[in-house]
DNA sequence: GCCGTTTTCGGCCCGACTGTTTTCAGTCG
């Protein structure tokens, strides 16, 4: 069963079985439990700094993950630059004992369902705090009626117009969660881009926000023009086809409403302005918040409009000037975070990102054999278009059903076919493969001398996910422990916006990934981008290489691999860090040596 | 609540747009 949420119940217990039983705080929650806090105080309007500090401690113990445990134990948390004596303390309590006293007195103040209320576009805390104080609501739907009942306009600062607006935004609420995933949100984003480009007024253009830092999920769609004639692009923005609202529209800046309900944002600048733009509306909040102050430390100012010296231009012409300004190395946006790359950048030591290019070959296709689209030989050819060395075949094994997974005569069978198809196509390595699942127990799906007559095996969880956290890290850590077995797929077993890991000791499987010469899977489906790119650097650190695997069940599938690239980078991870960064010869080699250790 | 080769106290980034306002607060990024 999933285990219940503290921020939801108000408990660290969760019933199983009918049994009550303790749930040890991951990481997760107490990011989560931190981050409520921002919020809870946000709607009481606390001091503003105060609420920053809370949130930036939420996405340090978020990064943390697994090291936070002993981290508290060992009493060095303070040595994290953000979190100070208080934070410290209250995230001790969370980790020692389960519970937080100051936590459980605040959200007596309001009722949890009130969270709801901030997704929706235009309500903020300090709006929401009216509506609950001075008309009671406590959630969605009690909002949605008191619209209804034009309520809301007896409240100071809402009109007919706010009225509407949220209860246009509950109706978008309740079809989306308000997330779309990174390829769904970019394919829209390009689209959008190739129809601004032919506007003559356009002079440049690009991807601005999450997206152009590559979060694996995205509210909304963020572009940046630069134009002699603004309110030209804002016309042709707007009445683009497939707009099916437009939710402002100003001089500088509008957005929309796609059909699908993704929301984009245009801002026009003028071309002297664009790179300070584009750093700007490419964000993140924390870094432009980190930096701004660092230029304010140097004399300067910065704004989107520039970076002035008093009343005078810091002259830019890209993004690097800025940051040659700001006397650091310029940082890519997928690294800005706010988590450490100001400091590297300013030391000279930002790593040198994979780029798709790097990638020499992928493991992680399915066939037709299993649960694939296309046959053995379309893979093979698809991969080679694709400019790839070697292909890895990895269908289900036998105990995946659901995916008709291979028996050990049709191993054989397929062993076959690909001696056959090799032969035609000598200019790609195809290695013999299979993506076997981990059985409950921690076993493989095939006995040992079947296991050894593939290449590589991929070890991957498809079932039994309610496992407690200890018994499903010692399930994964004696799959991997078996000499047969190459890579973890899947590691963490998430799918974005639907489904949550299962619950995992990631630090223990690192280790123990390490120990055995085991590459981790950065899955580069955009379901799943799974091992996310928080973790990359731990899984690096301890010397754990990432194989950026497809996990293509067609032809077209294969080019996920770029959004794996994309999570690597954001991961900080360089191209020799990636296992699939091998030459198919170097390749050959490390799966044999596997083999024989 | 955090932080410190100006500081252990007093700072902590900045601007556009909207709606409801006669001058601005709230929201958003």
């Amino acid at each position: 069963m999933k285990l219940t949420h503290y921020r939801r119940t108000g408990s660290v217990y969760s019933v199983d079985n009918g049994l009550l039983k303790f749930t040890v705080m991951k990481a997760r929650d107490i990011s989560e439990i931190l981050s409520d806090i921002a919020t809870l105080l946000e709607l009481k309007g606390d001091n503003p700094f105060k609420i920053r500090a809370y949130e930036q401690g939420a996405r340090i113990v978020e990064g943390l993950g697994d090291q936070l445990e002993p981290l508290v134990r060992e009493g060095r948390l303070h040595e994290h630059k953000g979190i100070g004596p208080a934070l410290s303390e209250k995230i001790t309590e969370l980790v020692t004992t389960g519970r937080l006293a100051y936590y459980d007195e605040l959200r007596k103040e309001f009722p949890a369902t009130i969270f709801d209320l901030l997704n929706i576009p235009g309500l903020g805390p300090k709006r929401v705090r009216l509506l609950y104080q001075k008309l009671g609501v406590r959630s969605l739907g009690e909002l949605e009626y008191a619209c209804v009942e034009n309520r809301l306009l007896t409240l100071d600062g809402f009109g007919e117009k706010s009225q509407a607006k949220i209860l246009d935004g509950i109706q978008q609420l309740k079809r989306h969660q308000g997330r779309f995933l990174f390829s769904d949100a970019m394919e829209a984003a390009e689209g959008l881009i190739a129809a601004l480009r032919q506007s003559p007024e356009v002079i440049r253009i690009s991807l601005a926000g999450s997206l152009r830092r590559r979060k694996e999920t995205a509210k909304d769609i963020d572009l940046l023009v630069s134009s002699g004639s603004p309110a030209a692009v804002m016309a042709r923005f707007v009445a683009l086809p497939g707009v099916a609202d437009v939710i402002a529209h100003g001089e500088t800046k509008s957005s929309i409403r796609l059909s699908s309900g993704l929301q984009a944002d245009l801002r026009v600048v003028s071309d002297t302005e664009f790179p300070y733009a584009l750093h700007h509306f490419t964000g993140s909040k924390e870094h432009n918040t980190a930096l701004r102050g660092l230029a304010k430390s140097l004399g300067l100012k910065m704004n989107e409009y520039g970076l002035f010296r008093g009343e005078e231009l810091v002259p830019c012409a890209t993004e690097a000037d800025i940051f040659a300004a700001l006397g650091m190395d310029e940082i890519p946006p997928e690294l800005r975070e706010n988590l450490g790359e100001i400091e590297a950048a300013q030391a000279r030591q930002l790593p040198e990102l994979i780029t798709e290019s790097d990638i020499q070959g992928v493991f992680h296709a399915h066939t037709t054999e299993s649960d694939g689209r296309h046959s053995l030989e379309e893979m093979v050819k698809a991969a080679k278009a694709l400019g790839y060395r070697y292909l890895g075949i990895s269908d289900h094994s036998r105990s995946a059903h659901y995916a008709n997974g291979l028996s050990i005569e049709r191993v054989r069978a397929q062993h076959n076919a690909i001696d056959e198809i090799q032969q035609r196509h000598p200019e790609i390595t195809i290695f013999k493969g299979i993506e076997s699942d981990i059985l409950a127990d921690g076993s493989l799906d095939y006995p040992d001398e079947v296991l050894n007559s593939f290449d590589f095996v991929i070890a991957s969880v498809h079932s039994r996910f309610g496992m407690t956290e200890d018994d499903m890290t010692a399930r994964v850590i004696k799959a991997i422990s078996h000499p047969a077995v190459t890579i973890l797929g899947h590691p963490t077993g998430r799918l974005l916006i639907s489904r949550d890991a299962y619950p995992l000791n990631l630090t223990r499987v690192l280790e123990a990934a390490k120990a055995h010469h085991v590459a981790v899977e950065l899955n580069a489906n955009p379901h799943r981008l799974d091992l996310d790119w928080r973790f990359c650097k731990d899984a690096r650190d301890r010397g754990v290489r990432l194989s950026i695997n497809p996990d293509a069940h067609s032809t077209e599938g294969l080019s996920d691999t770029r959004y794996g690239v994309g999570v690597a980078r954001k991961g900080w991870l360089k191209r020799a860090d990636v296992f699939n960064t091998q030459s198919a010869d170097q390749m050959r080699q490390t799966l044999a040596a596997k083999k024989t250790r």
